[in-house]
DNA sequence: ATGGCACCTGGAGCGCACTCCAGGTCAACC
DNA sequence: GGTTGACCTGGAGTGCGCTCCAGGTGCCAT
């Protein structure tokens, strides 16, 4: 049962310090254990649930819906069909974006094509 | 020469109302033109403009950087190359945009799939 | 002429997600 | 035993991009 200190887990998930204890803070993070010095050492689940809150992040998931989330998943096993519910919802925001920013791209690059054409 | 109403932009380009005054007043748009009662009355070309605007705003450009673009676009003709420059950067940041979310998009999928697999 | 509506201004306020700070603890190494 | 460095806490501050508000003007239809 490996633990992380808190510059390995920085490292590990490229969050900061800070961020993490904000995470913690404000309960998307559950209450990490401590050593005897009232220091954090996270677990390897603290670490694996880091990483989903990394994808969902920085997909876009606004940290309401990371905890409404994150109440799920301790909420036990029978919220797994909550769970996929709202990962499915997610998924399709996730690929409207990827849509829209193709589409936003190609209007960009007409814009450099024209550039190009006037030089 | 057809006008705008600001309704009629705020139709047109999704904009509200105070973010075309906000973006009037940071110098995003050029001041708009008025009628006798002071209203603002929008160009075609101010509606071709918010176009871009929202394409660059939609793709996550920074309000600093878009200042920049509208400074070379009002410098003149002799910026092109600057300004196909700034677009060619932010094209590959869209582009690296894109994929990280696809990549997360994938991990998602893997969620989804494990979820269903222990019900 | 009265009411309603679209619009005006300057400036304050907001929501999000951190980020920073002051002051303190503890362990380890020179 | 002194210093360094990683870590701790509660709470204040920040940056971005709007968004809202109070108080006012002018036009138009009833």
């Amino acid at each position: 049962m490996s633990v992380y200190t808190p510059a390995e887990v920085v490292e590990e998930t490229g969050f900061s310090l800070d961020t993490l204890r904000y995470y913690e803070k404000i309960g998307l993070l559950e209450p990490v254990e401590r050593n005897a010095a009232g220091q954090r050492r996270f677990s390897q689940e603290d670490v694996g649930w880091l990483g989903m809150i990394r994808c969902l992040r920085d997909t876009g998931m606004p940290i309401a819906q990371m905890l409404r989330f994150a109440e799920l998943v301790r909420a036990g096993e029978h919220t797994i069909p909550d769970r996929i519910e709202l990962l499915e919802e997610h998924d399709r925001r996730v690929a409207a974006q990827i849509a829209n920013l193709t589409e936003r791209q190609s209007y960009i690059h007409h814009k450099i094509s024209y550039y190009r054409s006037v030089l």
